[in-house]
DNA sequence: TATTGTTATACTCTATAACTATA
DNA sequence: TATAGTTATAGAGTATAACAATA
């Protein structure tokens, strides 16, 4: 196949796998469980899970938020009783910042009942399409961190 | 392969894929193009474009947001000269709106510089991974649609 | 003087309720 | 009386600017 056509096939591709893949993302996030909690409480809350105890303005730029947003986001994870705050150990500015018991069982529960839609519709898909999506899964996550 | 373990595995699938497509979508969201309009107003000229002239309720709908909410949307895309009202021909309660000309044309340049990232990806793919995901753009719209 | 976090304030986006014109 | 669209108003969510505490 010649360098062009090889390059007009895969803006056809990409095109198409953007659509598929923002729609089917709007569905999912369309499905996400029936909280108290706003988007932006749920992805902070995930995040300082993932990164374990960090200061505010450090979870702020992973989520590319602003610091007073973070702060403001944070202030509801803690009056939930989701996130705890200890001061620094060297550093009296600052306090870390960690997903407590209950935050990371809400997060659990959360995840559990996200599923529960894909999964659902995956059963209705015979084992060739299951595969497919399975490899699907790991090609998405070179390209997303690539 | 038994009923509980197919079960199980689809699971499992069903989380690593949530997280790779989210993650995706996240990325190419993050490539739009820096345009002046709000991601509302983008959606909205997109599917106005794709339905053809409707009334600002129907496309509200199409859209799920609120009348009072695509009132205002429509507002800043008319002010742009990107969309264009005509009075509906029997009922006056009506208008019927269109994409114009200038506003397909944005459409179509917003469109090739958000697949610019993606395609540029897809070129350093194995063909394998290439036809995995052409397939899988297939499988996905008939999981978003079901 | 620089940095961390918070408070004060404003802007964007969306919603509900009330209003106007037409059916 | 019901419906389509708009205007009025309020509530989230986020941003920038100003401030307090600490390094």
């Amino acid at each position: 196949m010649p360098a062009a056509t090889q390059s007009a096939t895969d803006v056809a591709l990409a095109s198409a796998l953007r659509m598929s893949v923002m729609r089917l993302a709007r569905r999912l996030r369309s499905q996400r469980a029936d909280s108290t909690l706003s988007i932006s409480q749920l992805a902070a809350l995930a995040t300082l899970e993932r990164l374990g105890p960090v200061s505010p303005g450090e979870l702020a730029a992973h989520e590319k938020v602003q610091p007073p947003s973070m702060t403001r986001i944070v202030a509801g994870l803690e009056e939930s009783g989701l996130v705890t705050r200890v001061p620094h150990p060297s550093d009296r500015r600052q306090v870390l910042l960690s997903a407590s018991a209950a935050g990371k069982s809400l997060l659990r529960d959360d995840r559990r009942r996200r599923d529960a839609w894909l999964s659902q519709r995956l059963r209705s898909l015979p084992p060739e399409d299951l595969s497919t999506l399975r490899e699907a899964a790991a090609v998405f996550d070179r390209l997303a961190s690539s």
